[in-house]
RNA sequence: GGGGAUUUAGCUCAGUAGGUUAGAGCGCUACGCUCACAUCGUAGAGGUCAUAGGUUCGAGUCCUACAAUCCCCA
């Protein structure tokens, strides 16, 4: 083996060999149980970062665990490349406005976006080592999936679980299209809370709001029924300042008595109460912000103007007519739409549906069928589905999505429905083949796209396009920010679908912090921490054995500097097998020689870590599996088992030639055996030395095709035996530092006193120790007992 | 405002079901270039386990309060 290991050259060299001898193919007939592996499709929106490159890792190292436990591994990698974050990444890069441009030209431009971005993740993810069978791979975008997103809409349709409605609809202005719940985030946004006199019955009344520009929009004051200081106001009427119409005053007990006055606008939308207010009461509709985000023309003084605009300039003309009665600075949340950060809107417009607020029920309790890695990830899911307020808008007023396979009857606006094996179907692109049943023959498509978690919250179903029954799915894997959005809607995609939970665990991972509280994201992309550039300075190896340091679903900071901990490693495991194996040209692996004390111990203690790490790595622990193997690696088989075997090794007409050939054995069983727990973890190097060596008495082409033994019952006593003789040579260690002394300095003798039961073992490994500690003499007695 | 988490050595973090003297890596100190490794080895120093109460024979671990930081949701 060479000097050095050189990275740069061993990691493409491995790679190509597992591509050219199809190491991670996968057939559905090879021997195991499938063990599926439900991948998160990254959303092609910009740059994949470190974060992306610690998760995905992790993932990884369980497909590896998992194949080498003896399971049929189905590991497939997709892309979610249509949909608004790739809308927007196009507009970005190129400069233009969606709405600008004919639509199948933008579409051609998102094409061509994706496929440059997906042969970018696509390398990144070849160049970390992953596993993946690339036979597999989908995009949400392409026609097959396309069909399959459509079969399974109009089967919601049919089940009733997918409707259409003109209802308020929250809608982002500068999208211009309908969002979904989970596509809101909330921000402190500094304001102002203004108080206007509404007139009752000649006295005034003071109302305060945030949003004053909506006055036009307003249809009812409401109080609430237990507030001692409105009871006489309720039923009666009330005037709006400035338009001078009249509404009705109603009592709810949503209104908030200490907030404001504790008389309350409702307008046509201010925000989500408004709009249930306005179903709750049967309240009319008074159109104030268009789509476009300006207020329509229709409204007095301040129609045509943009929101910001349109408040600032009512009160100043409330200012004017002395109806600004005080304003009062407040730093409140507003909810915006992730993509754009531009805040929300509620506007009635028609959109299609799936129904999620009347199955609650359902929802919760599946998430006690599903094991949650970290279990407390659990919580945000029950939070977040008990905290539903609207049914899954999943329509887009948008380009680059699958298409609402619909036709709307230009006479009756009945909608007619693709039939199954039109699909897929594009309505803009294919005339509708049905007649009305009005009689009507003439159609309107369908303009609106799915949204793109409609296709996402479908993956298991997509995996199994090759007809191969997989659900549910051994396990899905990804970071933490979307329980509530692919974890929800996955579970209620495959509830109505199938009945049955997606997958049976959820692995959640943590993010990648740049600093305190601060998550990375890919418009501020640090070049420091391009995974390219970081995995072609430190090594794949380096980067995948520093992601497996960190508890599985905490939040960690990266910095570039606990590489060198993944360096030291992998230059310690290099000189390691560097040495072991140059003992070992003569070796023969395949006959066991009567096997001395300590050697036992040491094949024992390999067994016993595979036990743990396994156990561990069932539960997702892949930090602290392995913490368990480094322990061995490290400590038992470095800094003491191979010390005390070395002098064996050099001098076999000393020590007997029967006695070399039992540490031999040994080393060779527990250096396979610690090169094949670390392959999980660093595939490129473990698979290099064991081509170097191990395969040609293995035969297997890669160790990743070896297997973990099965569990085996542990040996305690010999276990035990080897802490004793490690405590034997830590104090002789100890005793030649105190005294300053080389470790290679010779001492006159060294005595050990052990329990009776292990006075043999140690008279047998008394050569070794000797050897070990440079001894004239070993004494070995027992221990007085009292 | 509601919910959840974190707080352990100078730094980054482990500490499983309450049980000897609380651990690791980095950093620090001393010694050692020993024929795998000085990108190393051996040993050592360093902690009132955020704070205040409580339960217990015994609490880093369980309960209550409080503080700081963070996350999720309104």
């Amino acid at each position: 083996m060479e000097k050095h290991y050189n990275f740069e050259q061993v990691e493409k060299q491995i790679q190509q060999m597992w591509r050219s001898e199809q190491i991670y193919k996968f057939a559905p007939d090879d021997p195991g149980e499938v063990y599926s592996i439900d991948t998160p499709p990254p959303t092609i929106s910009g740059k994949l970062h470190i974060g992306h490159l610690f998760s995905y890792s992790q993932a990884e190292i369980i497909a590896r665990f998992r194949r080498m436990q003896g399971y049929n591994v189905f590991y497939p990698f997709g892309f979610d490349d249509n949909g608004l974050a790739t809308e927007r990444l196009v507009e970005r890069e190129e400069g233009i406005r969606a709405k600008e441009l004919p639509r199948s030209q933008f579409i051609e431009k998102c094409q061509a976006t994706t496929e440059k971005y997906e042969t970018e993740f696509k390398e990144l993810w070849a160049s970390l080592g992953f596993s993946v069978d690339w036979s597999l791979q989908y995009e949400t975008i392409s026609p097959e999936v396309a069909g399959i997103s459509q079969a399974l809409f109009l089967d919601l349709v049919e089940m009733g679980k997918a409707y259409s409605k003109e209802s308020p609809v929250l809608w982002c202005t500068e999208c211009q299209t309908s969002i979904a719940q989970a596509e809101l985030d909330t921000a402190d946004v500094d304001s102002t809370f203004n108080y206007v006199p509404f007139m009752v019955g000649g006295k005034p009344f003071e109302v305060a709001t945030t949003r004053p520009e909506l006055l036009y929009g307003c249809v009812c004051l409401f109080v609430n029924p237990s507030d001692p200081r409105y009871q006489n106001l309720i039923g009666k009427t009330a005037t709006v300042p400035l338009y001078e119409y009249d509404i009705p005053i109603v009592a709810d007990e949503q209104v908030s008595i200490d907030k404001g006055t504790g008389i309350v606008m409702c307008a046509t939308f201010g925000d989500s109460t408004d709009a249930e207010w306005f179903s709750k009461h049967n309240l009319s509709y008074r159109e104030v912000i268009l789509p476009d985000g300006t207020l329509s023309e229709d409204v007095p003084l301040i129609g045509g103007l943009k929101t910001h605009a349109a408040r600032s300039e009512i009160l100043r003309l409330l200012e004017r007519e002395n109806l600004l009665l005080r304003s009062e600075r407040l730093t409140h949340a507003v909810a915006r739409h992730e993509r754009c950060g531009t805040e929300m809107e509620i506007i009635p417009s028609r959109q299609w549906y799936i129904d999620i607020l009347s199955h609650k029920d359902q929802f919760l309790q599946a998430a006690d069928r599903i094991n949650w890695y970290p279990a407390l990830m659990k919580n945000r899911y029950i939070a977040w589905v008990q905290n539903l307020k609207w049914d899954w808008s999943i329509s887009r007023q948008r380009y680059f999505g699958i298409a609402i396979p619909v036709w709307y009857c230009k006479s009756c606006g009945s909608p007619i429905f693709a039939s199954r094996k039109q699909l897929p179907v594009n309505p803009l692109e294919t005339e509708c083949q049905e007649k009305c049943e009005c009689g009507c023959e003439e159609f309107i498509p369908e303009k609106a796209v799915f949204d793109t978690w409609v296709t996402s919250s479908i993956t298991p179903q997509i995996n199994e396009r090759f007809g191969l029954k997989l659900t549910p799915m051994s396990m899905r894997t990804h970071a933490h920010e979307i329980i509530r959005t692919w974890t929800f809607y996955s579970i209620v995609r495959s509830l109505y679908h199938t009945g049955e939970i997606p997958w049976k665990d959820l692995m959640i991972s943590g993010f990648v912090l740049a600093k305190k509280g601060e998550k990375l994201s890919k418009s501020k992309s640090n070049s420091l921490l391009d995974p390219a550039l970081l995995i072609s300075t430190h090594s794949a190896d380096a980067l995948r054995y520093w992601s497996a340091n960190a508890k599985l679903g905490t939040d960690t900071f990266f910095d570039v500097d606990e590489l060198a901990t993944s360096k030291r490693f992998m230059t310690k495991l290099w000189n390691a097998c560097r040495f072991v194996i140059s003992q070992l040209e003569d070796a023969d692996p395949s006959r066991t020689p009567a096997l001395l004390p300590v050697d036992r111990w040491i094949i024992e203690r390999t067994n016993e870590t595979y036990r743990q790490a396994s156990s561990l790595l069932c539960e997702y622990e892949l930090g602290s599996a392995r913490h368990a193997i480094d322990e061995l690696f490290w400590k038992d088989l470095c800094d003491n088992y191979i010390e005390i075997v070395k002098s064996r090794l050099y001098k076999p007409d000393i020590h007997g030639y029967e006695e070399r050939r039992s540490g031999q054995f040994a080393l060779y069983y527990s250096l396979l055996g610690i090169l094949k727990m670390y392959a999980i973890y660093v595939p490129h190097i473990t698979d290099y030395i064991y081509t170097k060596f191990f395969q040609q008495h293995e035969e297997a082409r890669s160790i990743h095709l070896l297997k973990w033994p099965q569990d085996s019952a542990g040996d305690e006593k010999i276990l035990l035996f080897g802490e004793e003789v490690k405590r034997v040579v830590f104090c002789m260690r100890k005793q030649k530092s105190e005294k300053n002394l080389s470790m290679r300095a010779e001492i006159e003798v060294l005595e050990v006193e052990c329990e009776e039961e292990f006075v043999v073992w140690f008279e047998q490994t008394s050569r070794d120790l000797q050897a070990c500690a440079h001894a004239r003499e070993v004494k070995v007695r027992p221990t007085p007992t009292l």
